[in-house]
DNA sequence: CATGCGTGGAA
DNA sequence: TTTCCAAGCAT
């Protein structure tokens, strides 16, 4: 039986992480959340720093978004961050601070989608739902030899039947972390180690050659160029600072002012711009140097980022247009990972010189 | 329902 | 160096 072998072989190659040593529904939520489309290697150290600054769900109902945001600095897809946050409310005020115990009640906080509620589930309360994520997608399709596109709708059926009749009646705490981690280390999606596979004999996919291409998938992602020119100003000790809004990327993180165009554009051009103009008019300023155009590349787009160096005297009057804040403040403030790599490139160039 | 959301590591 | 894409979800 299929369950049997996964969980056979998982017995002898389970790693030892730190969110399978708890059955604490609001730290498995936490690790769960994590670890999509992230990999372990990179959420184990913000799982011990988040659980240690939010011990339970009141520490982190209680906490402001800013700091929140600030512990996930670096992780990416922030709006997990913020999901978290608000979901955490919400147990707060709808379910008394307990985590809800059952799919339904789950799969209603936002940002835990179907494979989520499943996990929590069944490795919180040992209900019986079968997880369906990537690699339970990967396994069975190759398994199987199902070549129906894992990210069309008819596919995801398809496969959350097949995931479930797979479970049958195995542990489902057992069974959904072992065919995860068999996902995760065994059939992995580039250069599976198929030669050491003890499915390998009833393997569709090995017995016909079809490993490298399944599982199938339809979508193709396109890239989009953007510019990004951050105005760095500072002022003595100081810079100025801007909360990113609306629905972009790195929403309410922080940032340097940003003039954003559709196309690269010479500085001469930045100068004369609209936005530019707004920013300062006529006024005088001593631009000190400019970091060029590194390319930040991302799932679907590229984004092209000069920083333009700007020192500032305290009776321009630019000050007032912008929120300036101390360079030891900058450490509660989170921000997206390009920014980041540049304050810290300029702090040690300030104290080699 | 197609698209956008981050980052880092492996090949 | 470039390409691929990972324990998904909201809109």
């Amino acid at each position: 039986m299929l369950s049997n072998q996964i969980i056979n072989w998982y017995n002898q190659h389970k790693r030892d992480l730190p969110w399978r040593q708890t059955k604490d529904a609001y730290l498995i939520w936490i690790s769960e959340i994590m670890l999509q489309q992230t990999k372990v290697a990179s959420v184990i150290e913000y799982y011990l720093r988040f659980i240690d600054r939010f011990p339970t769900i009141g520490d982190l109902a209680m906490a402001e978004e800013q700091e929140v945001l600030k512990m996930w600095q670096g992780l990416g897809y922030y709006s997990r961050a913020r999901n978290l946050h608000t979901a955490s409310k919400t147990i707060q005020s709808q379910h008394n601070g307990v985590f809800p115990v059952n799919y339904p009640d789950i799969l209603e906080l936002k940002g835990i989608g179907t494979y989520t509620a499943a996990a929590i589930s069944a490795f919180a309360f040992n209900l019986p739902y079968a997880v369906l994520d990537g690699n339970v997608f990967r396994i069975l399709s190759r398994y199987y030899g199902v070549k129906t596109p894992i990210d069309s709708s008819v596919g995801k059926k398809i496969f959350q039947k097949l995931a479930s009749e797979t479970m049958g009646k195995a542990s489902p705490e057992i069974y959904n972390q072992a065919i995860i981690e068999f996902g995760a280390l065994q059939c992995t999606p580039k250069s599976p180690k198929c030669d050491i596979c003890p499915l390998l004999k009833s393997c569709t996919a090995s017995q016909s050659g079809l490993v490298a291409l399944l599982p199938k998938k339809t979508k193709q992602i396109k890239l989009k160029n953007r510019y990004f020119y951050y105005l760095f100003l500072s002022c003595n000790d100081s810079l100025a600072i801007v909360k990113r809004e609306g629905n972009d990327i790195w929403r309410n993180l922080y940032q340097f002012p940003l003039i954003e165009k559709s196309e690269s554009i010479s500085m001469e051009e930045l100068l004369q711009s609209k936005e530019w103009i707004d920013c300062f008019g006529n006024s005088e300023l001593v631009i000190q140097s400019i970091y060029k155009n590194k390319v930040h590349k991302l799932t679907h787009q590229n984004i092209h980022i000069s920083f333009i160096h700007i020192t500032i005297s305290n009776d321009t009057g630019i000050k007032e247009k912008f929120k300036f804040i101390s360079w030891e403040e900058w450490e509660n403030y989170p921000v997206p990972k390009p920014i980041e790599s540049f304050i810290k490139l300029f702090l040690k160039k300030e104290s080699e010189s």
